[in-house]
DNA sequence: GCCAACGTTGGC
DNA sequence: GCCAACGTTGGC
């Protein structure tokens, strides 16, 4: 596809204790099906994600928190079957075979960063103070990232200081 | 461990 | 359709 659009950005909140970002290093084809969204919002972001979207994995939870590297999206939304099953703790009985309310996407590591990027170094980072997942009450699980500060995260990721 | 922020639920 | 109550997330 000659004209195909540029890649967009997203972040994507995992605890490591359910599903880290070594987890999907480690999985096969390095890849994993993204369940478990149960926010519309972060299921609309997830809707409008294309092959070839890149991905920061932000790992919740744990101190610190921060970015562990990057990954693709290999697949666009689908119906998460998790949302079905009735023992699974995502189970939502709303949700049916017939009309899936619960989507999810396929994402492939990339690159796993040599620096984890902490909470405390987006902080610090002037160029990184209106990213969205340092919004004060921030609890989406899967939000877009400008462009301008993808660069900075990766910057900050391979150990490049910035100032 | 506390609590602010936010989404969802349910009574009316 | 409003809004109080509740549960969850996540920063600190």
């Amino acid at each position: 596809m000659p004209n195909a659009a540029p890649p967009r950005h997203w972040l994507m909140k995992s605890e490591p204790s359910v599903f880290s970002f070594d987890d999907l290093w480690k999985a096969p084809k390095r890849t994993t099906h993204w369940a478990g969204v149960r926010n519309y919002q972060a299921r609309n972001f997830m809707r409008e994600m294309r092959r070839g979207d890149l991905v920061l994995f932000y790992h919740s939870g744990v101190e610190p928190a921060g970015i562990a590297g990057t990954a693709e999206v290999v697949r666009t939304a689908y119906p998460d079957a998790s949302a079905l099953d009735a023992r699974d703790h995502g189970y939502d009985p709303k949700s049916t075979a017939e009309n899936p309310i619960w989507e999810m996407v396929d994402v492939r590591a990339k690159e796993r960063f040599s620096h984890f990027v902490t909470r405390d170094d987006l902080k610090a980072e002037p160029g990184l103070q209106a990213m969205r997942v340092m919004q004060r009450g921030q609890r989406l699980s899967v939000m877009p990232v400008e462009p301008a500060e993808w660069e900075l995260v990766c910057r900050l990721g391979a150990g490049d200081a910035t100032r």
